[in-house]
DNA sequence: TCACCATATGAACGTTCATTGACCTGTCAT
DNA sequence: ATGACAGGTCAATGAACGTTCATATGGTGA
């Protein structure tokens, strides 16, 4: 029932928000009644609190598997990231959506938790274009612009790309998602202006 | 009164959303008691309506602009559409985030022009895409994958990209607006695969 | 000077909120 | 059979919510 709770919890804050989802209305899904969320939980924050935590978890655990995955070569290292991060937020993207918006709404410790780990996120593919960087394998300079693009804005704009998929992303659409994730890892790679993947 | 109204209550619906912010503190926030907004406003869903009025047609008269900018010719085209939109999305960033997020709370009709907006915006940027590829000016086929990325994916993830700059973006840091708008055009271009701007 | 109008106030409305605590009811090990 | 216990119900709490309304006030044109 605790497992029910956070994922019908999970589908309404995606729906209506944290504020206006209301405990009745969480347990009313789960066919009990509203004191009963209280054994299992301690309050309303700490059922958004556990939803965040198990996202933050399994996204991270994900992509440092997509890491190893893809050797010592930047360019298919940051492939399988995005592979990775794409597939997460479209196959999970009630709480990837969640987990995006309603961290604002926890105690400011709970909400730092959050933030690191979405700092940490970031870290990982920082790295991973620094690396291509070095190698010669991708090209961020601008040839009209004097100064070429600083790896933090490409890495958010591709982490913008990737999570927000998740956002319009319907699996009973035309492409699935496996297909848009390997489109996303293309886009991704030519957006680095990263050259042919052979060799 | 009623534009100090619409700026404060934006400025909280963007900290704590839409439903988590009360009429008491919107008013307090201009200086007045909460009965005094119902000379400006029918109710709480009608401020948020004008302030989700005012930014997309603000936004998509500028896109508009923008692609006249561009004269014939698609890279130019998409190049300054990414430029116009994250230029409103860091320097409006605060009503940019709200329309985006906000609308769900909105009566069904009126979420439903704001998503029509959504779906202009969107087919202004397919429509440069379907001419620049028709042009042979973008690539967009994975030379290892069967089938190219849909251009409708594809305006999707460079949406995202900007649209999102305005939720990391601060304005005291070290790029400025016009600099990201820059970065954020060359980096479209080079997702879509464009060659070199000149000829 | 006066009437008017826009706009502010502050109290009150009914409703809903998250949370608590006393109570009930099955299940299971002893 | 019995006792413990996990997990449910139900009623009640005070606070906060959006909204209404009668009333006050200050500036403006006649």
């Amino acid at each position: 029932m605790s497992r029910r709770i956070l994922d019908e919890a999970a589908r309404l804050f995606y729906e209506d928000g944290f504020p206006a989802t209301s405990v009745r209305k969480i347990t009313a899904a789960c066919g009990v009644t509203a004191g009963s969320l209280y054994n299992h939980y301690q309050s309303k924050e700490e059922v958004l609190y556990a939803i965040l935590k198990r996202a933050h978890e399994d996204s991270e655990r994900l992509l440092e598997e997509g890491l190893l995955r893809g050797g010592d070569r930047a360019d298919r290292q940051l492939a399988e990231l995005v592979r990775e991060l794409t597939l997460f937020h479209t196959e999970r993207r009630i709480e990837g959506l969640v987990a995006r918006t309603e961290w604002r709404h926890l105690p400011p410790e709970q909400a730092k938790e959050v933030l690191d780990a979405q700092r940490r996120v970031r870290r990982i593919f920082e790295r991973t274009l620094e690396r291509g960087l070095a190698a010669g394998r991708f090209r961020l300079s601008d040839p009209r612009s004097s100064r070429p693009a600083p790896v933090d804005v490409v890495a958010k704009a591709i982490l913008d790309m990737c999570i927000n998929a998740g956002q319009w992303f319907r699996p009973e659409g035309t492409v699935s998602a496996r297909e848009l994730a390997d489109q996303y890892a293309f886009l991704a790679l030519q957006l680095v202006g990263a050259g042919p993947p052979d060799a």
